[in-house]
DNA sequence: TGTTGACCTGACCA
DNA sequence: GTGGTCAGGTCAA
């Protein structure tokens, strides 16, 4: 029997579907409608929303005393970012960009988690060259898999079961928690390699390893709060961690809120914006544009330019555009002439930042064709 | 200093 | 059925 609790939690400042599965994180899944399940910390957790006010949270095992359930909302609400004002911010961006006004309800309630950064840093590892889909199912491998690898090492007897549940077919399922550094830095290469993880398992094995070497999870908490700069310099010094991965470990784990991962959605959402003067789509990624990139969402965004990034960045994925046109195609003519003049008084500035990119994307094409010439 | 190709795997599409 | 391409990058030459 599931003992469920709430959360005072207004939709607007916390949409589950919308922060749960965006890409920032691979630890949730869908069970139901407003209905995920996820493994959090030592416990397994369902979340769920049947009104607007509040969500509802259950836990396994489950806390059996109050103070122990005060430390898993107060742990919960620290991951949830449960005290950032979303929908204020959400204002804030949506005056600053024509775009972010248009995804801002089709994506409302988005929160930047503050996830735990050994399984933040090890989940961004795994997600070179790689989807979503494939992503959270090389993670939940892990967490399956690791405690038999911990076992058949022998370099502990503990595993990291954390229950057993039943399914709709009948049948159990183990639930697992994520591996410790220490536990992964048991794994070798050739059985991640094995897991399917690719070139990646290299990376995983040494990383482990150095973080161990480090101090473990403790280095990794120590980060927070020190300078950007900082941050960055001591996670692109491991190996596997290059600009972008080290750019999503500070901004969803380390209390970077203006850190900005530009991959390759971002650098699309640049190029389309007009963010960047000059960019064109076959510029090639390097150091500089990089940092010309983050600094032209700072410039826009401010502060929690990080935050307002992740939503635009869901609003690029694929599994969000159906949501977009969708809400696009619905408003009433009422919410239309609302938006109409707001929208016309943002065309009249950015009109002169729209020429700017047409006149790119006529550069693009003139050089494509050229290109197109030479090679025939 | 900037560019390029190799690196694992699986889904998708023609 | 098959081969090409791409997917939230990094690294070394």
């Amino acid at each position: 029997m599931k003992i469920w609790k709430k959360l005072k939690f207004p939709a607007q400042e916390f949409n589950l579907e919308n922060t749960l599965v965006n890409g920032q994180c691979f630890n949730w899944r869908k069970i139901g409608d407003h209905h995920y399940e996820g493994v959090f910390s030592k416990y397994y957790v369902q979340v769920k929303r049947d009104n607007d006010a509040y969500v509802q949270y259950s836990t396994i095992p489950p806390n059996e005393n109050p103070e122990k359930e005060q430390l898993f909302e107060d742990q919960f609400k620290s991951y949830l970012n449960y005290d950032a004002n979303i929908p204020e911010l959400y204002e804030h961006w949506a005056q600053k960009d024509k775009r972010f006004s248009q995804i801002a309800e089709p994506i409302h309630g988005v929160r930047c988690l503050r996830q735990d950064p050994w399984e933040c840093t090890v989940s961004f590892i795994c997600s070179q060259c790689n989807n979503i889909k494939r992503i959270t199912q090389l993670l939940e491998t892990l967490r399956k898999t690791v405690s038999q690898i911990v076992a058949l090492n022998q370099q502990s007897q503990f595993g990291s079961e954390i229950c057993e549940i039943d399914q709709d077919d009948g049948t159990r399922r183990k639930i697992y928690q994520f591996p410790t550094v220490e536990q992964l830095q048991t794994a070798t290469e050739k059985q991640l390699r094995e897991l399917m993880f690719g070139y990646r398992a290299k990376y995983l094995v040494a990383i482990s390893k150095q973080i161990v070497d480090k101090g473990g999870q403790n280095w990794l908490e120590s980060l927070r709060g020190q300078p950007n700069e900082k941050i960055r310099e001591e996670l692109t010094s491991l190996p596997g961690i290059g600009s972008k991965v080290a750019d999503c470990i500070a901004l969803f784990s380390l209390d970077c809120a203006n850190s900005i991962p530009v991959d390759t959605h971002v650098f699309q959402i640049a190029l389309k914006l007009g963010y960047v003067k000059g960019l064109k789509k076959d510029s090639s990624l390097n150091n500089k544009l990089y940092l010309q990139i983050v600094q032209a969402f700072r410039d826009k965004f401010g502060d929690k330019a990080g935050w307002a990034h992740q939503i635009m960045f869901a609003g690029d994925l694929k599994s969000f555009q159906e949501k977009i046109s969708n809400s696009n195609s619905a408003n009433t003519s009422a919410q239309n002439s609302k938006k109409r003049k707001i929208d016309e008084i943002k065309d009249q500035e950015e009109e002169k930042e729209e020429e700017e990119i047409k006149v790119q994307d006529v550069d693009t094409k003139r050089e494509t064709r050229s290109k197109r010439r030479k090679l025939n």
